[in-house]
DNA sequence: TCCCAGGCTCTCT
DNA sequence: AGAGAGCATGGG
């Protein structure tokens, strides 16, 4: 890739990215469009990002917060090329892979992706997005005009009186819950990156409200587990349709990548 | 009115 | 261990 610093932003060319698709497939979930920008809120900072030719272009930040930030957010070390290649060797991923492009696996924020996967429990997207937005107009904090998630020790407060506009319905107690566990410190996200899975899964099994499948999300896209495989009930139909007997062993260490395009074709199919 | 939505918990075998 | 109901809410 290819980074230069110019007109108050930074354009990452030479940078092969589907930014639709990475920021639409149900990964993320407070990223809007404006015009041909997309607008959303990463680690507190308003990031405004536009596609470019070869690339994309991120307005209104200097080096320090692209370093300390979106760097790491777009995934922007890691080698496409080279996961894909190994996708590609199948014929399914194959066709997938030339319909969507480049899907990236964003690395968010911890505590907002376990939060916003806790919301995501037998919800749809347009409801989980407008949970989290009311969220955190109400309990985030004003960063220029937009509003940051809301912090855990924030949420760990509250109770579920306070939540009575959100329209969490069920999930509220499990976001206080979890709010709490993380706030505490009884759970450092941040440490869990270093464990094997499944120790990682088993240490989010026990936030209530969090199973297998929320788990997996919060390591795939938060804890830079690309071997994580959420299984929800589109990706458990797919899977029975194509891979019958399972995925192809050689995924094993990036299944998470192939998940996101298995996904992102059952959101298209309907 | 019923069905569905990036599931989980609790209970009953 | 595995199946099934219940859970809040809103859109189609």
């Amino acid at each position: 890739m290819d980074i230069e610093f110019k007109n108050n932003g930074v354009l990452v060319g030479d940078f092969p990215i589907n930014l639709d698709a990475t920021l639409d497939c149900g990964q993320a979930f407070r990223w809007e469009k404006e015009g041909g920008v997309r607008r959303g809120v990463v680690k507190g900072v308003p990031a405004f990002v536009e596609k470019t030719e070869n690339g994309i272009f991120i307005k209104n930040i200097g080096k320090r917060e692209f370093y300390d930030v979106f760097y790491d957010y777009f995934d922007i070390d890691a080698d496409y090329d080279e996961i894909l290649s190994v996708l590609k060797k199948d014929e399914f991923l194959l066709s997938l892979i030339k319909k969507y492009g480049v899907i990236r696996i964003l690395n968010q924020e911890p505590w907002e992706t376990l939060c916003s996967f806790i919301i995501s429990s037998c919800n749809n997207i347009p409801r989980i997005k407008s949970i989290i937005e009311k969220m955190s107009e109400k309990f985030g904090e004003e960063t220029g005009g937009f509003y940051s998630f809301p912090e855990a020790s924030a949420l760990s407060a509250l109770n579920e009186n306070d939540f009575g506009e959100i329209k969490a319905g069920f999930r509220t107690k499990y976001i206080i819950e979890a709010a709490k566990i993380i706030s505490s410190g009884e759970i450092d996200l941040e440490s869990l990156k270093k464990k094997p899975l499944s120790e990682c899964e088993k240490e989010l099994m026990k936030i209530p409200g969090v199973g297998k499948k929320i788990a997996d999300c919060v390591c795939l896209f938060s804890l830079k587990r690309k071997d994580a495989f959420p299984v929800d009930r589109h990706i458990k139909r797919a899977l029975e349709k194509y891979y019958p007997r399972g995925l192809p062993p050689e995924f094993n260490k990036i299944k998470g990548v192939a998940q996101q395009y298995l996904y992102k074709y059952s959101l298209d199919e309907k």
